[in-house]
DNA sequence: TCGCGGTAGCGAAACCTTTCGCTATATCTT
DNA sequence: AAGATATAGCGAAAGGTTTCGCTACCGCGA
């Protein structure tokens, strides 16, 4: 059994990550209505797929609070760099410069990004 | 039963991909080689991945060769790309920008595909 | 206290992916 | 042409994910 260190979620624990990302620590009913209302699954499901997700230290609980409360174990922006890893690894062949490209080709930015990733480029540069 | 336009690719089946996408078209025995040097499966587990795989349309093959051909039908940047939208969507909540940043953050790259991001960011800023 | 609505847990069904054993067929080798 | 070797196909086991039914529990108002 896995025990130590968060798996990669799976498409319906990433539907449920997400969910818990937006609505921030929540109890079972909240998550449920979102979680429902986009598949239309069962109660049971969500609080089975909760405590699958607990087992993987993908949410952690307060069993103090009353109904209890669930939080993402793992932030949004770790869960993003794992999946972006392993893009970058498995589908572009480690290069993450052509998957930029690829990004930029069809993003839509503020100004202000668009002059951040300016400075990153630059960075790059000057460390070769 | 799924028949038509491909499916994502799992993860044995991306695995796969990849291989295919680096040999270029290949008989089973060329692809079981690698398969099998990651992962030490068996060839007849080759041979059913593959007829999988056909069944979805991820790979399409020969059958007047004598040992039959097979080659990808998508092509590595169509699966990149639908990645990448699944990530920006389910993860990034849409905001392709901040993925980008994330990833040049990491990225080595030479002087020719900064200068071609530079190009991108400048033809953004133009249009808005 | 009893009953009731909301909450939690568990086992197993249903479903999908991955693996392989067994069989059949084609191709080579002598 | 027989036997050996390589190729293809298929069904089903093994393993993982997702779904739910059923049971138990908890807190509260009658």
């Amino acid at each position: 059994m896995r025990e130590l260190g968060s798996p990669q979620p799976t498409a319906v624990e990433l539907e449920i990550l997400r969910i818990v990302w937006d609505l921030g620590p929540s109890p079972v009913r909240d998550i449920h209505a979102r979680l429902n209302e986009a598949k239309g699954t069962n109660y049971s499901t969500t609080v089975k797929m909760l405590s699958v997700m607990l087992a993987k230290k993908l949410v952690k609980r307060d069993e103090k609070a009353s109904p209890h409360v669930y939080r993402a174990a793992i932030t949004r922006e770790r869960a993003a760099k794992t999946f972006l890893n392993e893009l970058i690894e498995k589908v572009y062949d480690g290069s993450a410069m052509s998957l930029v490209l690829q990004a930029l080709s069809k993003s839509k930015a503020t100004k202000a990004e668009i002059d951040e990733a300016r400075k990153l480029l630059d960075e790059m540069e000057e460390k070769g």
